[in-house]
DNA sequence: GATCCATATGCAATTTCTTGAATATGCAAT
DNA sequence: ATTGCATATTCAAGAAATTGCATATGGATC
């Protein structure tokens, strides 16, 4: 185990070592989401839940993509994943048609 | 998942993501090691090390048990045991005999 | 009981993280 | 072009983590 695996390993912990950052990416790993959308669930402001985010994506963990006025974000390291299906349980894949749309949120997949 | 296990595992993840800490329960995983092993491997100073496994024994994610003039440590939190599987790769359990005993230490295990 | 050794604790300075709030951007629709 | 909407950026204040260093403890040994 070399010294920069550690240190890169370490990163990927602190960015899952926070109870917002980690609850965005048990919901980002099943389904991608809009911004909006963890708006809702989380309850946070929006400014903060961005910034949050940004420090994922600048991290690599997520990548965004548009869909007209809204931006989803979706979990994009295997790693990552690999390491919260070990800490809150499997991800059991989403079949198709049983994802819950929020009516707190009206982003164009939840409405 | 709830809130409360969301932020339990949270503070897990935190203890894990500090370069130090790390390493420290990658060499602990292996096999139990008293502090001036620690001290002999890692290069820092013992006053470092040592609240460093403070941190880590007040978490409850390693335990220490005296032995004669030193004090061995061990990884003792299987959760924490699985992540470091998943992210430094699995640790092997150690064959008896295989110990690579440290010239630096001379810890009744090294010597 | 004085001393030595391994380890632990306490404290302070710096840095980094966290969080809130104001405001900015960019894009559609009117 | 102006408005409205979703999201992003910036900034600042407070909290917490990091690290170095001085010193304390506690048990053996002389």
């Amino acid at each position: 185990m070399t010294d920069r695996q550690l240190e890169e390993q370490a990163v990927r912990f602190k960015l899952l070592g926070h109870p917002v950052r980690l609850q965005i990416l048990d919901i980002l790993r099943r389904s991608p989401e809009c911004v909006c959308h963890l708006e809702a669930v989380l309850g946070k402001p929006q400014p903060y839940i961005s910034q949050q985010l940004r420090v994922l994506r600048e991290a690599g963990v997520i990548v965004d993509s548009k869909e007209g006025l809204n931006v989803f974000y979706q979990l994009a390291d295997p790693e990552v994943a690999a390491l919260l299906n070990v800490a809150l349980g499997p991800n059991l894949p989403e079949k198709i048609g049983t994802r819950q749309p929020l009516s707190l949120c009206d982003c164009p997949h939840c409405s």
